[in-house]
DNA sequence: TAGTGGTCTAGACCACTTT
DNA sequence: AAGTGGTCTAGACCACTAT
């Protein structure tokens, strides 16, 4: 594929810092001179880059690495322990809980297990900097994961370790503002109880659901930031 | 647009129901037939549908209505009105305040205005089927919105008043777990305080930022949900 | 085997921005 | 005036799926 080698070509240059924000970026016709392909060709190398959110194209004027803020989007899966290291803080997990157990009916339909079948189970708290700031209660699909239960998750989170075994192609969240149960205050080490933003995130692979999470953080130590831009294609879209 | 004529020939159909889910949908070389156009023309209306998520393009096999799951993506701007009516619930907005205020220091920097200027300033209830589930204290550009205390927002929500007349190109969500003012706890009708999911959202034009909007929802009456998928480009993305 | 989508070419005309 | 991106054409070859 000519256009992805070109891609490929200019994230690096993007992605390494080499090309700063606003580096004016080769245009088609250069660029399908330099890889000896057809303008249309280079064309779509930019394209893409463009509907991706790394250039910003102007008619006229030319292509351009656009500024940090239009590229990422709300919500896109995170991992707590890449977040907490993208804020130069440190990171901990202490693993509450590593079992498997006997799925509640719910989950069992969900996960198309038989009823009463075990799934593995696991409960870990992060720290930012020595402070407790989510813990995140897992259930996973052993079939689609057997090996689970025999990672070190204070090395890699669980997110990581499915992320690299399974090709997630679904995700769906439900945010919501609780009181934390007895236990949960226990494994957030919270003296007093507060109000907690509460995230359930499933997540589905093209065989079938993998896991899901409900991750708990405390009102005061966490809040959940997001960016977005509007594309054309965002505008245009109807709303169904 | 050769192409965009082709593509909202197709959304009509699959907006309207007439192909449903799973509905063979025409081939590139069908439509490039049907409108008198090359095939590569026909082929970027179906790709761009494909890049939106409304159809599914499978090689060899054919070009197919996309199945509804895999269509929305998670928190695009959100209307708490048409969330209430999609729920087939009623809806209903009490305006509590309706004024021009002096703009803190920090809100008047970020809408680029003096120290001291005044700013539109408005306070309403949202409820579903009689009960409070939202109340949105929104802070708004006079320079980019003159006309905004003159409304009746009880017949149309800020937000969609602000769509109508700026064309937003960017905002920014910050969620958190907090506990209600004793202020916020009148107005959300409250008999004793609860969690609340706490929505601040700041959106702007090309012009500057348009308007700033604190939404409080009581954690037992309010659950934000989502759904994403992952295509090919998203996969390819690095992370940065 | 016929049809489909995925990729690519070598041109073309246009509207726009920069110089 | 020169260069840029936006659109479009009329071909081509390939890998894949369905029959």
């Amino acid at each position: 594929m000519k256009y992805d080698h070109i891609k490929q070509s200019l994230y690096r240059k993007i992605e390494s810092g080499e090309w700063p924000e606003h580096h004016p970026v080769s245009s088609e016709n250069k660029l399908a001179e330099e890889f000896s392909v057809s303008r249309m060709t280079a064309r779509r190398a930019l394209q893409e880059l463009s509907d991706e959110g790394l250039v910003v194209r102007t008619r006229g004027a030319g292509t351009f690495v656009a500024p940090l803020k239009s590229q990422s989007a709300l919500l896109t899966i995170r991992n707590i322990a890449d977040e907490i290291r993208l804020r130069k803080h440190r990171h901990h997990a202490v693993v509450q809980l590593l079992e498997d157990v006997v799925a509640e009916p719910g989950l069992a339909t969900l996960l198309q297990l038989p009823q009463g079948a075990r799934v593995w189970h696991s409960v870990i708290t992060h720290f930012e900097n020595g402070q407790a700031v989510q813990v995140e209660d897992r259930y996973v699909n052993p079939v689609l994961v057997p090996d689970y239960l025999k990672q070190d998750f204070t090395a890699h989170t669980p997110h990581e370790y499915l992320c690299e075994v399974t090709p997630l192609t679904e995700a769906s969240h439900q945010i919501e503002a609780v009181l934390p149960s007895k236990q949960q205050q226990i494994w957030l080490e919270l003296a007093m109880p507060e109000p907690c933003l509460q995230i359930q995130r499933r997540t589905w692979t093209r065989e079938g659901m993998v896991s899901q999470a409900v991750l708990t953080h405390p009102g005061s130590r966490f809040r959940l930031g997001g960016h977005m831009t509007f594309n054309k294609k965002q505008q245009n879209k109807p709303s169904l």
